[in-house]
RNA sequence: CGCGGGGUGGAGCAGGGGUAGCUCGUCGGGCUCAUAACCCGAAGGUCGUCGGUUCAAAUCCGGCUCCCGCAACCA
């Protein structure tokens, strides 16, 4: 980390062709904790956060909705900042690509590496899928088809520009090897060994195809390419070449880039390339997170499993949310989320630990001394300086932990010292003190303790439970001055005399079952309508070309899964003539021994074709439902090649 | 042989040559200040599998196997 006393994190911007969702929170909460403790410790901290709205899916998001999409844009930017407000998200700035000030920055930048050689014409070959005016390379096909429609493609050749990244190849090299750039280290080997080792390739950085997007400055049929356009975000909030802002000679370079872990290829290759191509130096780190999990299952809207931060959020306390998703952030591997680990987790650790805490402490001044101590007080240094020390050393340990950083273990060692707090009252027994007048001063010492310590980890808590934190200290009677980064490493700042206020229940203990119940009462889904556009763009057939497909039966003799692929098994199918070979992409749902003796219906009249090598003559009948994709079976009394029209 | 990550007590994870550790759960005990919370103790693992290096392997090396992710627009 740099020495100034500026601060600058970045979260990336997020791609609004959708709601935000809980894995939009794990980046941005992680930034925020970070930047609300960097403002304790004094720092200038800019905090960026923003939306990456250009692009052919958002153009098409509108479109199917009726809206121009900067109309689109503008309604999910709104949801964003909504849900930022919600979660109490302290960003100082919110970056939007179709801002004025950014598509300047963008075409001022495009320009003066095109002027510097940088930017070159080129072709784009490729194939290409004429309906959904996409290219795609060999290896993105899936099964020789687009993959995002499933139809055919064509090879195709478009005039584009390119940006010169295979000149960057020993800069980026050097980099990621020889700084600290990007962590955690694994992520080096994984961008090394995939994409720089055998030299970069230049990156083609125009489109003709997608109309929303930045024109390029010197040939305006090209728009530029929407990471290129979202990458130079980092720089043009601050106000690097547009005179909106001018922030950049303050707190450029950043000092984190918080990305996750999948576009970590875009911010440590092509990013830091582009900032060398401009002579502007590069951020000091590069985070890539992992990923919140369900079941070791991606999250995924297919998938049933997208959570609502809205719902959680209102169910368990935002802070209570904010907790646990940092808590379970690990360093550089994905976390695992499920309403039970977080409801056990909440139970534990904010409801038993630390509420608790607060709660049994404050209790205890209010019944023994009316709530308010006295100053006369007994210390008893083999009793109290275990947790003395550990509450006293504990700022200097989550500091390392914060640059790291490492969230989640920055909360496990200041909830260490909160167990350890409730082991001191089992230690000292102040209930027993309480019975004897003369334990008084002993008595006193042990509350202020308490109550110092809890003073100690609830301000360093504050940056992550940022509602909550300010609850505690009215309860155990902090004052302003007493909840600063400065007094937060020191023991025995609280007052003397302070006097507590019994409050309410801070964390508030959930019933796991009856929760989950709930939870899962809300998951059942509502009967919907369903948009089906691929219905909708049909058209109206006539029974002739219906009749065009012969479907019959068979039943499947031999079933093995075609080697070297994921999707496919390959069939045999009786259909009561000599038989015949079928491949069908349905290996991630069913057991090849599953299916033989089962009696499905086929299309008879496709034409063949070689799928991983195999070849295919015919295509099995399945519904693609919610949960996955279905083999149509069908009765066995059927006879094999009979006609199903 | 596309690339990468992973398989550790019932669950979730940490450790990365020398008594296998943490959280949750379970069982037993203690306490009664507290949100039926807190504290102590116990049971439970031949660290995926086979082989190799070593005085010593969960850890290093090789084979096998299973799971997951990435593969140029997912946080």
């Amino acid at each position: 980390m740099s020495e100034k006393n500026t601060f600058y994190i970045t979260t990336p911007i997020y791609y609004p062709s959708g709601n935000p969702h809980i894995g939009h929170c794990y980046t941005t909460v992680a930034c925020d904790s970070i930047a609300r403790y960097k403002r304790m410790q004094g720092y200038d901290v800019m905090f960026l956060t923003g939306t990456d709205e250009h692009g052919a899916k958002i153009q098409q998001s509108a479109e199917k909705v009726g809206l121009t999409p900067q109309e689109y844009v503008d309604g999910i930017v709104e949801k964003f900042k909504k849900l930022w407000s919600f979660m109490n998200i302290s960003y100082d700035r919110y970056v939007r690509t179709t801002d004025s000030y950014h598509i300047e920055t963008v075409q001022n930048i495009v320009q003066k590496l095109y002027d510097k050689g940088y930017i070159y014409k080129g072709s784009y070959e490729g194939k290409y899928c004429v309906p959904c005016e996409s290219f795609w390379t060999e290896t993105q096909l899936v099964d020789g088809k687009c993959p995002d429609c499933g139809r055919d493609v064509v090879d195709s050749k478009e005039e584009a520009y390119f940006l010169k990244l295979s000149a960057m190849t020993d800069r980026i090299t050097d980099l990621l090897k020889n700084t600290d750039y990007l962590r955690p280290e694994t992520r080096v080997n994984e961008m090394i060994n995939n994409f720089v080792k055998d030299g970069l390739e230049d990156l083609c950085i125009s489109r003709t195809t997608v109309k929303w997007g930045i024109p390029v400055p010197f040939d305006t049929k090209h728009t530029v390419y929407v990471w290129l356009d979202a990458l130079i975000n980092y720089i043009s909030a601050l106000g690097y070449e547009n005179n909106t802002y001018n922030d950049f000679e303050k707190y450029w370079p950043a000092t984190v880039h918080m990305t996750a872990k999948e576009i970590v290829r875009f911010h440590s290759i092509v990013w830091p390339a582009l900032l060398m191509m401009l002579d502007v130096p590069v951020a000091d780190r590069l985070y890539g997170h992992g990923w919140i999990t369900f079941s070791g299952k991606k999250m995924s809207k297919s998938l049933g499993n997208v959570i609502d931060p809205f719902i959680l959020g209102e169910r368990y306390g935002v802070d209570a949310v904010r907790y646990h998703i940092l808590r379970e952030m690990p360093y550089g591997g994905d976390s695992n989320f499920s309403n039970e680990i977080m409801i056990n987790r909440i139970n534990a650790d904010l409801a038993n630990d630390l509420g608790n805490l607060v709660s049994r402490t404050v209790a205890m001044v209010v019944k023994y001394f009316d709530g308010t101590l006295p100053a006369e007080k007994q210390a008893c240094p083999e009793m109290d300086d275990e947790l003395l020390t550990m509450a006293g050393e504990l700022r200097g340990k989550v500091d390392k932990l914060i640059d790291e950083p490492q969230l989640s273990l920055a909360l496990t060692e200041i909830f260490k010292v909160i167990s350890r707090a409730n082991k001191y009252i089992d230690e000292t027994a102040p209930w027993i003190l309480a019975k004897n007048e003369a334990d008084k001063p002993r008595l006193a010492a042990v509350l202020y303790n308490l109550l110092d310590v809890i003073r100690i980890t609830s301000t360093l808590l504050y940056p992550f439970m940022p509602t909550t934190m300010p609850k505690i200290w009215e309860q155990i009677g902090a004052d302003a001055g007493e909840v600063t980064y400065d007094a937060a490493g020191k023991t025995g700042v609280l007052c003397p005399t302070v006097t507590v206020n019994k409050g309410e229940v801070l964390f508030p203990r959930i019933d796991l079952d009856k929760e989950i119940d709930e939870l899962n009462a809300m998951l059942v889904p509502e009967k919907k309508i369903k948009d089906d556009p691929d219905l909708d763009n049909a058209g109206i057939i006539t029974i002739e070309d219906f009749a065009k497909v012969k479907l019959r039966t068979g039943t499947v003799t031999e079933c093995e899964k075609v080697k070297k692929s994921k999707k496919l098994l390959k069939l045999m199918i009786d259909d009561g003539k000599q038989g015949r070979q079928i491949v069908s992409g349905i290996a991630e749902y069913y057991k090849p021994e599953g299916l033989i003796g089962k009696k499905v219906i086929f299309a008879a009249n496709l034409a063949p074709a070689k799928l991983c090598g195999e070849e295919s003559n015919g295509m099995i009948l399945c519904a693609d439902s919610e949960s996955g994709v279905k083999v149509i079976f069908v009765d066995d009394s059927v006879e094999n090649g009979s006609t199903v029209r």
